[in-house]
DNA sequence: TAGTTATTGTTATATATTTCACAATATTTT
DNA sequence: AAAATATTGTGAAATATATAACAATAACTA
């Protein structure tokens, strides 16, 4: 494990994440060994990175035999999900909030979207299995479903304030789609995410004909 | 500029971009003039960083001055708009698809997305400022605006094929908002989204009590 | 069962990124 | 106009990340 004085995990959390997505995949293939190589083309990280990573998480293989997907999957499911699934909540139903509160793929990886808020109380008639709140009720519902991460989805100008009544409600970690940074204590985890800029790096880099890792 | 193999810049081009959002914001506030320090606080780096990353971009500032918010934007737009505004496609017209035609920040940002793409008939009657063809018309309207940057955002088992389409077509760069990782050849730049990975990883650092770069 | 082989796990090396430190200098002050 | 000061720009040091190299070894082969 690196002396990383913040953390003792990065890209390398990322990547974790990457591969345990393709081996989900691998195993609805039915496929029930793979070896370092496989999984590096797999995920486009090199075999080696791919060893380097699972030797930080403290994940064995069998020399010569390679891995085991299942075995594989419960121990990445054991590095991520010690309590269990996650309950999340969303605060904005529009585009991009909708558009998470009906996003399948959460299931497969145990991330419980248990409701989203908005302030237009009209929102709160959209037809959904996932329930629209007004902003009133956000303090109820993350302590009645201990909430812990939490999506900002409504627009910039009120993303600061609903950041901080999350963090002032004890929320712990933001995943942040308005197009601004968010302040938040230094204990509070943030992930700001910025569509312009994911999208105009790979402009760029297509006007540059230069590579971008992803 | 460093002598980075793959590209002459990474994780400095994302901070660019971070700077220049925020810039467009202190000059809608009216500020016009801004240190290494005011806009490192701002987008949560250190200061040093901004002037590494100034200098790399060859981005000068007055010595005891500053920099200037209206000719910093400017020197920025000459950096990323050499070419103009670009025309982008949006291949999925489901909710991310739909999202991300009605996103209005991306006016602000030159970024131009000129038409979406589904394979269902009906999504043809959505009624939006952005067109939905069918995928028949792929090609045509690649052709017809220059395009050279496409978004998918179709269901995981359509991505690659579509993918595929994309590249012959001439697409050469690419963000994937699909969970797979698309394949692509290495002259195709290639920005893989995954939200559940996004936010999965701020879940884990939550549940770890550490910190995760944004 | 001994020899061969493919693959892991890890140590060493190379590269990239960030932080630190400070000289250079434009602006302000007296 | 000289001195003081705040801020940039950058080279050097520290840290983080990726690649390469290879010894250890489990599985396979004969």
């Amino acid at each position: 494990m690196k002396k990383n004085t913040k953390c003792p995990l990065r890209k390398s959390l990322r990547r974790i994440l990457l591969y345990r997505g393709s081996l989900l995949r691998l195993q609805a293939l039915g496929v029930n060994r793979f070896y370092s190589y496989t999984l590096g083309k797999e995920t486009g990280v090199s075999a080696e990175q791919v060893r380097k990573d699972f030797s930080e998480y403290r994940i064995k293989g069998n020399q010569r035999g390679g891995y085991h997907v299942d075995q594989l999957i419960s121990e990445m499911e054991h590095i991520f999900y010690k309590k269990g699934s996650q309950n999340i909540i969303v605060v904005g139903r529009g585009n991009i909030g909708s558009s998470l509160a009906n996003y399948s793929n959460f299931i497969q990886r145990q991330i419980n979207i248990v409701a989203t808020f908005d302030i237009d109380p009209s929102k709160q008639r959209i037809r959904s299995e996932i329930p629209v709140y007004t902003m009133e009720r956000l303090k109820e519902i993350i302590d009645r479903f201990a909430v812990r991460t939490a999506i900002v989805a409504v627009p910039e100008p009120a993303a600061q304030s609903v950041c901080d009544q999350l963090v002032e409600y004890g929320v712990g970690g933001i995943i942040n789609f308005a197009p601004v940074i968010l302040k938040v204590p230094d204990e509070v985890i943030i992930n700001n995410i910025n569509l312009s800029d994911e999208i105009e790096s790979v402009i760029y880099c297509v006007s540059q004909a230069c590579p971008e890792e992803s």
